[in-house]
RNA sequence: GGUGCCAUAGCUCAGUUGGUAUAGCAAAGGACUGAAAAUCCUUGUGUCCCCGGUUCGAUUCCUGGUGGCACCA
């Protein structure tokens, strides 16, 4: 068994199917790692499509997909802690862990194994910055010896967990910090031709809104979610949220939400590149073969994989 | 049909008192370990509508044409 099997792509590359067709072959469930689809009752938004995990009457079972409430922020240290459950309780069980999402950090992350530091908030240092502008927050920052991440510091939030993370370990030993980057993967990805994957978007945009997307935001602020909690989310959350509450026409939120999904779409395979850039073996496949096809070259691809691992 | 205005990057446009030119959006590339569907950075050679004229030199001025818009008939 490999320690990961990794199934990434860009949005509307067809990841999905692939995975649930991979996952009822070889017998195993499936991990997202979607940093959208963990939300409850965001569904058509995110592409969450729960019916796609039965096939032929066989439901397939799926981690981290409806696990908190919508309007929550949920974080990348919270994933890596959920994701350890989930992976160690399929091990223990015997099943292959399966991941599969477009979020290039979650995948990362735990490729790597990194352990993100537990340290926790420290209200008096952040009531100490919380007036110092961004250069000063990256002076001060500067002036630690030792840093344990390398987060962007371009927002003051963001310089202030920074620098309450290095003072938290200016006093003690970060033992715990050592990643653990998983031995024997496969990451596959799915490789979908630019053109075909905007015409892609574009089109499963307006099945979405015809599906009743705006009713889904409406139901989700009817529930006394305020605007700003689902605009947080970006894309068709934020866009929509702001057609409701009459910030845009129809026609303005339309043409700009599809814009934001191709961007957006392009984001993710700088992500994945870079992946490969800093070492990681991406696997590429034809997103136009059919779903079998894909199936019998990665189940070649995990039996070569695990002969390597032996030897 | 007449008069006026306009014609510059994929789109919307600025500008050049004549020395081949901007921005915004889009697009492309990139960064990114407690927001990641977020956040941030970088990248602008384009028959300056066409023919001709004036000029050392025209995208800029002039004649004519073509297309668009407006008003008048």
């Amino acid at each position: 068994m490999l320690d990961l099997i990794a199934i990434v792509g860009p949005t509307a590359s067809g990841k999905t199917t692939l995975a649930v067709a991979l996952a009822k072959r070889i017998g195993t469930e499936i991990i997202s790692a979607d940093s959208r689809q963990l939300y409850k009752g965001m569904d058509i938004g995110t592409g969450k499509d729960l019916a796609e995990y039965t096939v032929d009457g066989v439901s397939i079972p799926y981690h981290l997909i409806d696990i908190c409430p919508a309007g929550y922020r949920y974080n990348l240290f919270e994933y890596v802690r959920d994701f350890n459950a989930v992976y160690a309780d399929m091990k223990a069980r015997g099943k292959q862990p399966l991941l599969c999402g477009g979020t290039g950090l979650y995948v990362e992350t735990v490729l790597k194994g990194y352990a993100l530091p537990p340290v926790p908030e420290n209200k008096a240092l952040r009531k100490s910055l919380e007036d110092k502008t961004l250069d000063e927050l990256a002076n001060i920052l500067r002036g630690y010896k030792t840093l344990h991440n390398t987060t962007d510091i371009d927002t003051c939030k963001r310089a202030i967990r920074a620098i309450e993370i290095a003072e938290y370990y200016s006093h003690q030993e970060p033992e715990l910090l050592q990643p653990r980057p998983l031995q024997n993967t496969l990451i596959v990805g799915v490789d979908i031709e630019r053109e075909l994957r905007r015409a892609k978007i574009t089109r499963r945009l307006h099945e979405r809104l015809k599906e009743g997307m705006v009713e889904e935001v409406k139901a989700l602020l009817d529930t006394g979610i305020d605007p700003g909690s689902l605009i947080y989310y970006g894309l068709e959350y934020k866009f929509l949220t702001e057609y409701i509450i009459g910030r845009t026409t129809y026609d303005e939120m339309v043409e700009r939400l599809e814009i934001a999904i191709h961007q957006f779409a392009k984001r993710q395979m700088t992500w994945f590149r870079g992946m490969e850039r800093r070492g990681h073996t991406i696997r590429w496949i034809d997103a136009t073969l059919p779903t079998d096809e894909k199936v019998d070259t990665i189940v070649k691809w995990i039996e070569a994989a695990e002969q390597n691992s032996i030897k």
